[in-house]
DNA sequence: CATGAAAAAGAAGCGC
DNA sequence: GCGCTTCTTTTTCATG
């Protein structure tokens, strides 16, 4: 038995400098993702001042998002087919 | 002229190839996103795995974001201020 | 059962008049709302003929909202912290 | 000439005491715009209580108030039109 | 699954 | 009047 009591099975200080560390790893990570997301503004602006709308690029751009989830959504139901019947896709 | 509007002041075909190009680094960014995205859900996986609380660690990120948040917008209204006594509104 | 398909479990004529009902309670509500919008820029109008700096009171609406947010938030810490000592999770 | 120099025209004590004024009627005015988006919000959870799809009762409250402004321009361009031709439409 | 928070899109207001 | 920024609203995503 520590002299201290703990609470829980973390002692305080380490439970600190750990929580410290989490807390820190994260904010970096979500300041690299702020990053990019002035990055993608950036490539609007470009855009727009060559000519473009950018409206419009935000539409394709999602267009195509929702192609790729469809196309991976059709591979992934060809799959279960494929294994109902096991048939080897590849 | 032809009877087609333009996008924009750029001719088809040219267009076309900056639009894809314009799409495509996007594309890029918002995937490298989505891969930042994953890495903050695992560091909070792995708090968790360590016997933290997630809930707590992301309201100390929270709260601290505030804070920044409360820092530069304190600044800003020094900024003007500043202005607005230059212009003689005070 | 009919070939239509239902809204909600609602038939149909009771449907419509609930529908409506609700469309012009959110209408009335919404209306007000920009009545408020409206009392709110005449007062910035006001402290401008005033002589006033519209963005500088605006920007310190701003901070002051931070400032109760920050306040929110950290007591919510606290409640968070409280939950997290309960289930042994430091 | 008092004292103190004055910053602007305005002395900076009633200055202060202006501000705080128009910043807590503000205030208040939001305060009370947030109520009614609350009331709102509570509208669709009782219309979704109730069976109903939130979204599409939401679109529904976009769709008239885009003809009520409809006709709002309508009636003003039919009024332009009419001082347009010294026709008094009342 | 349903709730609540975060991101993105869209609308409005502002100054030039 | 137009463009630019700010604010609202919508949609999305994560957690319980």
């Amino acid at each position: 038995m520590t002299k201290k009591a703990e609470i829980g099975h973390n002692s305080d200080t380490a439970s600190a400098s750990k929580i410290k560390s989490f807390v820190e790893r994260v904010e970096k990570m979500e300041s690299e993702k702020r990053d990019i997301s002035q990055d993608i503004k950036e490539i609007y602006a470009e855009a727009k001042g060559t000519g473009f709308d950018v409206k419009t690029i935000k539409k394709l751009v999602k267009l195509r998002a929702i192609e790729t989830e469809k196309r991976r959504e059709e591979q992934a139901l060809l799959e279960t087919y494929a294994a109902a019947i096991q048939m080897d896709l590849f």
